[in-house]
DNA sequence: GTAGGGTTAG
């Protein structure tokens, strides 16, 4: 090493030689021993070179060094303070790059760019505007307004800060951009969450011939994940692989998950299988992916596998996992990353939000409310979760008392908290607070009635057999009225024996064109139940015709953590046999007990007995049967149905709770059933 | 200057 050094000297490199030498060092110790030969040849006590050593230290991460070499420095120019304030941002302690500027200012140093560069990146990382605008306004007396580093600094400063439209203002007056700039811009704006002016940002960037590198598509990418602009996301990914943009992890992982977010997950998967290397942000972005568009056995698979990998799930990957738990049921599962999070994680606000919507949707409401009691600091998003609990329970007078809780609060209730609240009013049938509250919602509250409102209470009113008084409201509403609200009515007129004006909101619906399988089947059930059976099959006709697919009722439930999937009349059940005696043994003292099957909800012209036995074969009851065979008497057991319970489901259950005396808990598609000794939490409205 | 997470109608 000092043989290296006397080359460097001998042959009168021009350049300074301890850069060099320094540059050559691969670790702290080989530092240490420059150091020691720049004492010995009196370089050091010029002040020559001491910037690049504290610079060599911190590149090791060393701060106490670089630090002791600062303090040791007979003279300190610029080079040297920078070299410090480099050191110190780069071990994130922005507090101390701060507390430096400040003694350099007093000590009457002059700044140069980078100085104002880092310590404005330093105000950004602690969203200090009031600093770094002191910062930037000092930068400007010192001449240094127009200089591109410091501009970039301080659109980035703003972008931290929430303040996209003054980043803006300065980024169009400034006399000269790069790349950097550019970037923050869009990736600032991408952030925020306002990607229209993200991808305008790029576009006039491309006009004027400016290439982006990888950094610059990480924002676009990202910008296209959120506003669903899959065909810009496309062109993006071909533009990288056409220009020969190296990909990192980054640009990989975030391409995963714009293909994931837009529902690509064949795309998102193939993305991610070929990546050569993956972190915990890379599975997560395919598990949130899963999670989020309903493939949540998936989602929980890789929670797994990711950690046959190596990597420790953390708060965000888990909570994807819990929101697939929420999905199908999984209350193992839920519990079992709730106890992770407790043993080697620690909660926030955003993990408190989803154990809390787990439990509840796991049928665990007082779990939920406990873990709702325990989260410190609730936002909005954990008041709402618990409100939409107590809803989805059957709890309408739980829901508005916590509402009024909340109200005590300075939060102010959005559009999803009476999206929530008057779900629970409509499921618990407290039709005059749900009216009451429609009408506080935008005289008090300034929340404007959106579809989803004007759905809820319209099913409020229709589920109470006020089919008309829904009706009035509908044709009285101010923005036209989509379909959701007259699936709303229809399924009124099916409940309530309306069936001429079903009819003709059977036909309104089909006219708006449905998307969904599931109203295609309301819109069918009502024509079978006014029996016109000719309609019935014409709906059946057109789903065949545009591809559409009837979703099979199936329900799970789970025993002994493992979740058991039935479909309608699933013989294929290896405990088939077992199932089919079970039922009927309990069908025998259901009657016993003055069960009559109710054979109007079979929806095919066929006969009586045939409808008995097809009721006898509907997947709930499979699923129960399976339940009762598989667990100790007395277990509470957990059914969950993709679609509504069907109503004489919902009345054989009861018995059954009552003969078998257990609790058994349906989850379907909208809400919580508790049946217990006879009687349905529900009360039989819903 | 770069990536992933929670609530919401029928």
């Amino acid at each position: 090493m000092f043989l290296n050094a006397g080359n460097f000297i001998s042959r009168g490199v021009s350049s300074p030689w301890p850069k060099a030498l320094l540059a050559t060092c691969q670790d702290v110790k080989s530092i240490t021993q420059i150091h020691a030969l720049l004492i010995l040849t009196g370089v050091f006590s010029n002040g020559y070179s001491n910037g690049q050593l504290i610079a060599s230290y911190a590149r090791f991460g060393d701060v106490a060094s670089a630090r002791r070499v600062f303090d040791e420095s007979p003279q300190r120019g610029v080079s040297t303070w920078n070299a410090l304030i480099i050191a110190y941002s780069r071990s994130y302690s922005a507090a101390e790059v701060l507390n430096l500027y400040q003694q350099m200012i007093v000590e009457g140093i002059r700044p140069d760019s980078s100085t104002f560069t880092v310590s404005l990146k330093a105000c950004a990382n602690l969203q200090d505007l009031k600093k770094g605008e002191e910062i930037l306004s000092q930068a400007t007396d010192f001449g240094y307004k127009d200089d591109v580093f410091v501009g970039s600094s301080a659109l980035n400063l703003y972008a931290k800060c929430g303040k996209m439209d003054e980043a803006l203002r300065i980024f169009n007056g400034m006399p000269k951009k790069d790349l950097v700039s550019w970037t923050t811009m869009i990736t600032g704006f991408s952030q925020i969450g306002r990607p229209v002016e993200a991808i305008d940002i790029y576009r006039k960037m491309r006009m004027e011939e400016i290439e982006g590198d990888s950094i610059v598509m990480v924002g676009l990418i990202q910008a296209c994940a959120n506003i669903g602009d899959l065909n810009l996301g496309l062109s993006a990914h071909g533009y990288m692989i056409r220009r020969d943009i190296p990909m990192d992890v980054v640009v990989e992982t975030s391409l995963v998950d714009m293909y994931a977010k837009n529902g690509l997950l064949n795309l998102a998967s193939c993305v991610f299988e070929k990546m050569s290397y993956r972190n915990v942000v890379s599975w997560s972005a395919l598990i949130s992916g899963f999670a989020q568009n309903g493939f949540a056995r998936d989602a929980l698979k890789l929670v797994v596998e990711m950690q046959s990998f190596g990597l420790k799930p953390d708060l965000v990957s888990l909570v994807s996992g819990l929101l697939a738990c929420s999905q199908v049921g999984s209350l193992k599962f839920g519990k079992s990353i709730h106890g992770y999070i407790l043993r080697r994680l620690e909660f926030d606000r955003v993990s408190g939000t989803a154990v809390i919507d787990m439990y509840s949707k796991c049928g665990s409401l007082s779990s939920a409310r406990v873990l709702f009691n325990q989260v410190s600091s609730r936002d909005l998003i954990s008041w709402n979760a618990m409100i939409t609990s107590y809803g989805i329970h059957g709890c309408g007078e739980e829901a508005l008392s916590l509402f009024m809780q909340m109200k005590e609060t300075k939060l102010r209730p959005d559009h999803a908290t009476f999206a929530s609240l008057l779900s629970a009013f409509s499921h618990s049938g407290l039709v005059e607070e749900g009216r009451y509250w429609f009408d506080l919602m935008v005289r008090e509250f300034d929340v404007q009635p959106s579809e989803k409102h004007y759905a809820c209470i319209v099913d409020l009113l229709a589920r109470a057999g006020r089919v008309e008084e829904a009706h009035e409201l509908i044709e009285s509403m101010i923005i036209e009225p989509g379909i959701a609200v007259w699936v709303a009515l229809l399924a009124g007129c099916r409940n309530h024996g309306k069936l001429e004006l079903g009819e003709k909101v059977a036909k309104k619906v089909l006219e708006l064109k449905p998307d969904d399988a599931g109203i295609y089947a309301l819109v069918s059930n009502v024509f079978a139940a006014a029996n016109k059976w000719d309609k019935v099959a014409a709906v059946r006709k057109v789903m065949k015709q545009i591809g559409m697919k009837k979703v099979p009722g199936y329900s799970t439930v789970e025993v002994n953590g493992k979740l058991h999937a039935f479909l309608m009349e699933d013989r294929s059940h290896p405990q088939y046999e077992e199932i089919a005696a079970m039922l009927e043994k309990l069908d025998g003292e259901m009657r016993a007990l003055g069960y009559v099957p109710k054979t109007e909800f079979v929806l095919h012209e066929l006969d009586e007995e045939v409808k008995e036995r097809m009721l006898c074969n509907h997947s709930e009851r499979l699923a129960i049967a399976f339940g009762l065979l598989n667990t100790r008497p007395g277990t509470r057991l957990l059914i969950t149905k993709n679609l509504r319970v069907c109503g004489d489901c919902h009345e054989a259950t009861k018995f059954i709770s009552k003969i078998v005396n257990r609790e058994i808990i349906v989850r379907d598609v909208k809400r919580f059933h508790h049946f217990k000794d006879g009687v349905c939490s529900c009360h039989d409205y819903w």
